[in-house]
DNA sequence: TTGTAGGCGTTATCAA
DNA sequence: TTGATAACGCCTACAA
């Protein structure tokens, strides 16, 4: 299919090239309403698409956002399949869609930062998800577009951060089975590093504990990865060494999932034998069974959120390109956690 | 951070734009051992890192491949949700990264095709998953870059097609159930749509029944969409009304698993009460309780596949750009189907 | 309001 | 083996 230029419709429409741009761009008042209308006709006729490689060459902007999610332990794959990520990337894509950006997805090779894909790319701005080393954001800095930084703590004025309050939703969890009568409490978590979501988690669990009055007992922390392999590994070792915790606050549902299933395996029932919270509100949680009590933060919406953000950034609507914005979470109520008297 | 392009390492290296453009592109043979020492140190020193927009310009040649996913039924995300496809697209991912390639993940708007976005950016392929209206295909063969259907029947040399042999895949299931002494066995299912999986996936459960000597109700199939809600709601009604069906066959995990949700509200028990088989083996498959028994295909690996036959179209090494690939696929036996004497 | 022309960073064609 | 130089399609001063 032979390619239809500028100067394809400016010629059908009479004009030059620096018209049909103008139309293009939607740089009104540059026109008349008459040649307006030519070069719309003549665009309608030939079925003209604007090629964005030339544009971005042009122009420097491209209307293209990168979006970086976390790979697997082995480096291998995307962490797509941690439903976390896929809901948050359906809300960015959406909104992308709606404003006419396009999406790369991709991950990070270890050892590799994003400098190159977005030089390459000419990204307009990108969303980046999950915490890195400190070398990466050095160095995406030096790229100067703006960038979405979601849930990482990284304490820079230069990225704008779209989180919530973990550690005031790992002390509502924690509270929750409080509450609920429990007072032996483990944590099963994901590796607690510096700067990144589970940290804070962590400590609204001690928190919660110490506003309690309980003991803080480091035995009842469990900490490995965040997936559903730890959770399996650490439900099994509560089975079979630890009798006396009657509830389970885990850092993410996906971990929780594993725990029930590592419970199951010994025959220990959820929620009648144990209590189970997770953290997140992953499309699973509602469809597990048993239903899923967990935090709840609205990930998709998340999603949506971080794209607007980015895009006011780029279109220069915001004025001050960073803020730090922190969304509202809730305690999801379901049936994962029994009331001990 | 001011762009280093292929002039500032031509200036620096002694040579022109020309030699450096026959390194970047491997062009071997066309330079003399010196030169290229030369130009490869001046590219390292100067952290040199080509425009690809502008090679896109040049060239005709993008390194982007567009992936394209179906939506939910009100247009409005992803369908990234289902797991199925964020399997999908992790496994195309890792390998197009692998290759140097770069990924633009959308949907497709209801009413507009794929034509648009590219030759926007010029795309080198795309992989196309799900199926769409006819005149979406026409559209795409307008383009002419080479296409890898995922999950498609459409009868047309133009496209190769990555796919599983779903008509034996639902016999195979049917079979299981039969095998483990059901025989009213309820088929629930997404739309029964021509060209679509779902279609074939219906035949192979008539079929299953037909070679058993089993009169075919039609009251035992339950249509609606391929999405968990469909699942709970047929749940309901087969825990309701249907008090001779013994098993169901799922055309997919995220309904089998809806309907085992649908069922549990009426206190029917999975695999005790009633035996349930899905389909896909999404992850989310053996973590859920029961473990869901189901036909497997090994998804991610289909996505690197997917991915692996498009490069090898685009850069010409297959002979035959077409092809219809028929993936194999499995049974796995798990905890969700119950043997009845 | 409209058109001309130079430039964006690469590739590719020809001569040298 | 190298190096000018003309595309590639679009944007944008600048001039008319």
């Amino acid at each position: 299919m032979k390619r239809i230029t500028m100067k394809d419709v400016a010629l059908k429409a009479g004009v030059s090239t620096a018209a049909v741009s103008y139309v293009l761009n939607g740089k009104e008042g540059k026109v008349s309403e008459t040649t307006l209308l030519k070069i719309q006709q003549a665009m309608a006729e030939l079925n003209y698409i604007p090629d964005y490689s030339a544009r971005s060459l042009a122009s420097n902007r491209s209307n293209l956002i990168g979006v970086v999610i976390p790979q697997t332990e082995d480096q291998a794959q995307l962490l797509l399949e941690n439903p976390f990520y896929s809901d948050l990337v359906c809300g960015i894509e959406s909104q992308l869609r709606l404003k006419n950006y396009h999406l790369i997805l991709s991950g990070v090779d270890k050892d590799k930062g994003y400098l190159d894909v977005s030089m390459q790319r000419n990204l307009d701005g990108a969303i980046i998800m999950g915490i890195y080393q400190e070398g990466f954001y050095e160095e995406l800095k030096k790229v100067d577009i703006p960038i979405v930084l979601v849930d990482s703590y990284i304490e820079d004025a230069y990225f704008t951060t779209l989180g919530i309050d973990d550690e005031h939703g790992g002390k509502m969890a924690t509270e929750h089975l409080l509450e609920s009568g429990h007072t032996n409490i483990a944590l099963v978590t994901g590796a607690i590093r510096k700067g990144g979501v589970i940290e804070k988690r962590y400590a609204g669990y001690r928190q919660a504990l110490r506003e309690a009055n309980i003991f803080y007992n480091p035995d009842n922390v469990f900490e490995g990865s965040v997936s559903y392999e730890y959770g399996v590994e650490a439900g099994r070792l509560i089975a079979q060494d630890h009798p006396h915790i009657t509830a389970v606050c885990a850092t993410s549902d996906m971990v929780a999932i594993g725990v029930i299933n590592g419970l199951n395996e010994f025959g220990k029932r959820v929620p009648d034998d144990i209590s189970i919270i997770g953290f997140d509100d992953i499309s699973y949680a509602k469809t597990f069974i048993p239903h899923l009590t967990t935090i709840g933060q609205h990930i998709s919406s998340r999603g949506v959120m971080a794209a607007q953000l980015l895009i006011e950034a780029i279109e220069g609507k915001r004025e001050s390109k960073q803020s730090n914005i922190v969304l509202p979470i809730e305690l999801i109520k379901r049936d994962s956690v029994k009331v001990i008297p």
